[in-house]
DNA sequence: TTTACTGTAATATTTATTATTACAGATGAA
DNA sequence: TTCATCTGTAATAATAAATATTACAGTAAA
């Protein structure tokens, strides 16, 4: 996995700890950290994908699109995941070699493995839970 | 992770098929299409770890440390992994904001669950286990 | 003493990630 | 109506990480 996780989980908690109200990409980068753009990219992938709204024009801004208690760890995973969490078998071996040639395919099904493993544990976990460690 | 873990885990499985005769970089490099300096740019951790023994001059190369069915794959993963699966946390987010300031620790302690709960899953799988699959 | 290996460092190249800049479009308020 | 403030998004630049390449010293067998 890559930082895209940790930013997603942290816009993520930071909405679910204002009911109401509108935020804004320049509060969520300043807390987090990073470019208001970044900030605003990954937002858009999460509005995409139904879990955070968006007001336009002067005073908008973000909120959650459903309930924190609604959305799950593996929803975050989900979304900013492009591959496996174990990255992908992107040699291409030598298909002359016993092991060369089917290797891929079975490291692939080991990595599926791994992952419906890791989902259902982040499946467990959701946005107020665990915005309900902090203060 | 990244695409150390198939190659690691190509060559103990290359190595697993054959008992006794070493195995030259060169032979394993061919098989999983990388270069040889880099083939034994990964064995030689494996080796610090204890995972294969190899043998320099004329005629040397490369046999399993172990027995094939006393390597896990969690093995393997701990040896190509200096970080957490899901990588690390480096954001410095602000530190006046209540959820910056604790959410890396509260990332990594997830990671680190998620880690254990991988661990446990490759270290069910040993590279005999892993190696039969092949023909 | 030549040949075929490993061991390892130095460096180059490629790819991926992250940051920055810029600006059009939307909305509310003066 | 026009100004200020915000989102949406693309284009580009900068940085960092992964991977590949080259080179050669050291070792051991023949």
């Amino acid at each position: 996995m890559n930082g895209r996780f940790p930013i997603a989980l942290h816009i993520l908690t930071l909405l679910s700890k204002t009911e109401e109200e509108l935020m804004s990409s320049d509060y969520i980068a300043g807390s987090i950290n990073i470019n208001p753009a970044l900030a605003r990219k990954e937002i858009s992938n999460l509005r995409n994908l139904g879990l955070i709204s968006s007001k336009e024009g002067k005073s908008g801004g973000y909120t959650l699109a459903k309930a924190a208690e609604q959305i799950t760890l593996a929803d975050v995973y989900q979304a900013v995941m492009s591959q496996p969490v174990l990255g992908v078998a992107k040699n291409t071996p030598n298909p002359d070699c016993p092991v060369g040639k089917q290797i891929n395919k079975k490291i692939d099904e080991l990595y599926t493995d791994l992952d419906k493993i890791l989902l259902k544990k982040l499946g467990s976990i959701t946005i107020e839970d665990f915005a309900n460690q902090f203060d």
